[in-house]
DNA sequence: CGGATTTGACCGGCGC
DNA sequence: GCGCCGGTCAAATCCG
């Protein structure tokens, strides 16, 4: 066994490859998106691929919800969407603007407000909008700070991000947006959902390209964020908790978020997310990633995380604020070829605001902190619509929004409140909140104001959830031990089938992008107690019909018994006419025929995505399962010893190992053409 | 209903 | 110090 500590072996192809409808549809996609079968929207994979070609129309849903809308789209026109996606996406923003600007004479969204209907908004008098829309660049404090967005003429859009430099300018905001509400009505607003209970309503600006547009786009923006209740008639469409933007000439992109039923909203499940978009501009990932970081709030942020997922095509960021023991996050996400930026903001800062790097050169006369975000608030939109933030709210900070109890009683209404002062006034900190229920603001003891009842629920889920976790993991680092090194194996198999069927029963524990390979990665633990070998699966990038495994640790017991090998016949059976072996046979991205044929024959059935898992009857040497646990190494036409790491394994390669770049193969000992010996 | 899978989120190492 | 990224967790969901 020494041999294979610390090494990792790469074992070339030496596995017949069989018929995987995940792999198909994999090839499918990313060769002839055109050519995919009716089927695969069957597939998770294919669910996820398929946003990336998605049609804009569908892509606020993917992000609000992708298991029930994006579905509920797919199977009906999925194969319609992934034929013209391409083109739609490029081509439909121009046409849907040169309608829009046809229909209403100039750029400006129209508001739809027929879906605000008192009827329907009554009927959700829980659900608050948890969606802010901004623009890029826009600091969501200042929103939260100000009643309304700023407009100044001086400060220009950047021609090169289309981020708004806004610097604060009390004055011209607020004139300016006072004087030119009353006569926007035509702004495209995705809306808080409670138009009458939304005291801060949500702003879409869509994809407003501010150099051209600047008056429609912040018009709009007054509009939405008029402390006149007024606004948020025109500017919300509220659709049973759905908060829909709808698409207009000039601001195609959907923000279409689903937000929390009502009934599911908890406390401690208050998220905050301002959504803005980048204006007139395709940033590049580069760029949005500059832009995610530079989304200035007032706090400092460390991103901590960067992943992609599912229902969009821009990796989401993960921030934390840096202020010692601030548990507050923020996530910040991208739709719509980037153009739609959502920032979700998760608990309350226990700590006043740090002095903005650029505030110093603005003046504090500029400061956003200054913003009164209480003049909303008397608007009218009064009581309702301030629910409607409190729910979305996760803990805004104290200082960016300060949440004041005073209408709570009455109403339960709260009441924003910029705090100014930026260098931490007792207040900055102070964080009240509405809610009065709010069990997940956590902390709200150390800084929370104790006026609002707030009682920093989300910290303390969060906490205990890590100290939950902390211990386990502690335990898990130990035994799997990270640190030292578990002899890792690597196969590469060219199978249609992902995973490789050792003879051991994985449980799939994770499933992620890695950098370098589309495909995702799957990581499976070993089910049998006590053992802690793993493994992950995952597509070579370059060639979808191979199959990397690596496996780490080593067995410590036998081979389970297979666990019904009567259930495999008659999957066997059952494979050779299943319609997504046929369906992928046909595809000329797929294997020759004539091999799927005989893949499938050997494989015996067409696995589903969960079913040819480790634990699936068939393994990828061609050999069922059952046949390796039943059956000696000796008996089978493939002699399989069983391996310490990857069970009934063994490497019949004619090009034995391949080392892995990276991995280190030095043992020379490792001689896989014997694993039995290797185990020893 | 219980086991398996999915998937968003978190952790921590590593490199710049 | 920060961001990237692989690995992992666990709640939600799926499925037999």
């Amino acid at each position: 066994m020494g041999g294979f500590d610390d090494h990792a072996a790469f074992i070339g192809d030496w596995v017949p490859f069989s018929p995987s409808p995940r792999t198909f549809f994999s090839s499918l996609l990313v060769d002839d998106v055109g050519a995919m079968p009716a089927h695969m929207e069957h597939t998770n994979e294919s669910k996820c691929r398929k946003f990336i070609f998605e049609p804009q129309e569908h892509i606020a849903s993917c992000s609000s919800d992708e298991k029930d809308g994006v579905r509920a789209v797919e199977a009906n026109d999925q194969t319609v969407k992934l034929s013209v996606l391409s083109d739609q996406k490029m081509s439909s923003r121009g046409g849907l603007m040169e309608r829009m600007v046809a229909r209403s004479g100039f750029n400006a969204p129209r508001l739809n407000t027929e879906g605000i209907r008192p009827a329907v908004l009554s009927q959700n008098q829980e659900v608050r909008s948890p969606y802010l829309t901004i623009p890029a660049g826009l600091s969501p404090s200042i929103l939260l700070d100000s009643p309304v967005l700023i407009f100044n003429p001086l400060f220009q859009p950047s021609p090169t991000t289309g981020i708004f430099p806004f610097a604060s300018d009390d004055e011209s905001k607020n004139s300016r947006l006072m004087t030119e509400a009353a006569d926007k009505k035509k702004e495209t607003v995705c809306a808080s959902n409670n138009s009458s209970s939304s005291s801060i309503p949500i702003i879409d600006t869509g994809r407003v390209n501010p150099s051209s547009l600047p008056q429609q786009f912040f018009q709009q923006v007054e509009v939405s964020v008029h402390p006149d209740n007024s606004l948020q008639p025109q500017s919300i469409e509220a659709t049973q908790n759905e908060w829909i933007r709808h698409e207009t000439s000039d601001f195609p992109m959907l923000c279409t978020e689903k937000d929390v039923p009502a009934s599911d909203v908890k406390p401690e499940a208050r998220t905050f997310k301002v959504v803005g978009d980048i204006t007139g501009h395709s940033p590049s990932l580069d760029e949005q990633q500059n832009e995610d970081t530079t989304v200035e709030d007032g706090y400092n942020w460390r991103k901590y995380e960067q992943k992609q997922v599912k229902g969009s095509e821009y990796p989401r960021s993960y921030f934390k604020c840096t202020h010692p023991n601030c548990p507050v996050k923020k996530k910040i996400e991208r739709f719509h070829e980037g153009h739609v930026m959502k920032i979700i903001y998760d608990g309350a800062h226990n700590h006043p605001k740090p002095l903005p790097k650029w505030r110093s050169s603005l003046g504090s006369s500029n400061s956003y902190g200054d913003l009164q975000l209480d003049n909303v608030d008397p608007s009218g939109t009064g009581v309702n619509g301030e629910l409607a933030l409190e729910t979305i709210q996760q803990g805004l900070t104290a200082r960016g929004l300060e949440w004041r109890n005073d209408d709570l009683e009455g109403n339960g209404s709260p009441t924003l409140h910029a705090n100014g002062a930026l260098s931490g006034s007792a207040d900055a900190v102070d964080v009240s909140s509405t809610f009065s229920n709010d069990e997940d603001e956590d902390d709200c003891g150390t800084h929370g104001s104790a006026s609002l009842g707030y009682d920093g629920g989300a910290e303390d889920e969060s906490e205990s959830k890590r100290r939950k976790i902390e211990p386990y993991a502690t335990t898990d680092m130990s035994g799997t031990s990270k640190a030292i090194r578990k002899p890792r194996v690597v196969v590469q198999t060219t199978s249609e089938v992902d995973i490789l069927d050792d003879g051991y029963r994985w449980r799939k524990y994770g499933q992620k992008v890695v950098k370098g390979n589309s495909n995702p990665r799957s990581y499976y633990k070993c089910t049998s107690p006590g053992c802690n070998v793993r493994k992950h699966v995952e597509r070579a990038s370059h060639d979808l019909k191979t199959v990397i495994t690596t496996y780490e640790g080593k067995h410590n017991h036998d081979v389970p018994p297979a666990r019904n090998s009567n259930r495999a016949k008659s999957e066997v059976s059952n494979s050779l006419s299943n319609p997504i072996t046929t369906n992928a046979q046909s595809h000329a991205q797929g294997p020759e025929p004539t091999q799927l044929q005989s893949i499938t024959a050997r494989y015996g059935r067409a696995p589903s995505l969960s079913s040819f898992g480790p634990t699936s009857g068939f393994n990828s040497f061609g050999t069922n399962q059952q046949d390796l646990a039943g059956l000696n190494a000796d008996q089978h036409k493939f002699p399989v010893p069983v391996h310490p790491y990857i069970g009934h394994f063994r490497p019949v390669n004619d090009a034995g190992f391949m080392l892995p770049t990276g991995e280190s193969v030095s043992d020379p000992s490792l001689n896989y053409s014997n694993g039995s010996s290797n185990h020893e």
